[in-house]
DNA sequence: ATTCTCTCCACTAAAACAGTAGGAATAGTA
DNA sequence: TACTATTCCTACTGTTTTAGTGGAGAGAAT
């Protein structure tokens, strides 16, 4: 299970915004450089997050981006799902389920239960809490150098 | 998260030699004509699976694969990293931790989350588990027709 | 010998991924 | 009004991955 780059870029922007929040806007140049994301791949992430409902945006001089509600407001399930874009596409689902060979029923059971535990770790994180575990994580590796 | 075909097609034809556990050797054709497969492209995922240690085979007239070792020894999570081939790919490393931007450091933690979380779910599951969680619900389905 | 099967190598078509380029639209500012 | 800054939008491109196919070789049974 590995995450797109664009869903890696995307977090990695909105990070930057949720840390600077409720601040004022930032420029699409602004969370690129920083961390070294391509510019133009940038944007068309922002623009997808903020049609998902994520961010919202000013246009013109002094515009940019910045998150439409509090980090705490924000699953991390619903970033990706809307960053990965396939991710559980609607499978046709035509069959109800007793009429399956029993190699499909068996991927399909294994399927459900993947989705079932990504979702799970996804949907029970915040925005929040992730910057609250990274913080955490980045002060116990810091206090490491000192034992 | 989605399987891949190739893990899809593996899954589905060693279903089929675990059901027929643990009596002789099945054909390539065999595997794929039940679960309409495609031949080719299926003898390639035998090939790996032999390579894993999953199979072994037999080659001439009275030929086949059969399973190297009763179902509830193989867990479904070998079989899985065996096929996809990716996941869990090495990711370089370099970095201790400490040295990585915030956004970095929120994507690994994700990344780390959901490998554990699939992880998990696949290596608790034997082939054997599988096949028997498989044929419950399709009892239950079966049940359901006459409530 | 012949047939049957796995094994192995090379190749291809299509889709997904990771961007890039250029301009239109919009909002502030002089 | 003219100018500038920024998002918004469309279309395109190159690379990698996925999902196969084809054909020949090699070993085993009859």
């Amino acid at each position: 299970m590995r995450l797109s780059k664009r869903t890696e870029y995307g977090l990695r922007a909105i990070v930057q915004l949720a840390r600077l929040w409720p601040t004022g806007f930032v420029q699409s140049r602004d969370l690129a450089q920083p961390e070294d994301l391509p510019n133009k791949f940038l944007e068309a992430i922002l623009l997808a997050l903020r049609r998902g409902g994520f961010l919202e945006s000013k246009v013109g001089s002094g515009g940019g981006y910045r998150l439409s509600r509090p980090p705490r407001e924000i699953a991390v399930g619903d970033l990706v799902r809307r960053l990965e874009g396939r991710l559980s596409i609607k499978e046709k689902e035509g069959v109800v389920a007793g009429d399956l060979s029993p190699g499909k029923a068996a991927v399909r059971l294994v399927n459900e239960r993947l989705t079932e535990a990504t979702d799970q770790v996804l949907d029970k994180m915040t925005l929040e809490q992730l910057m609250e575990q990274v913080s955490k994580n980045a002060n116990l590796q810091q206090s490491m150098y000192y034992i």
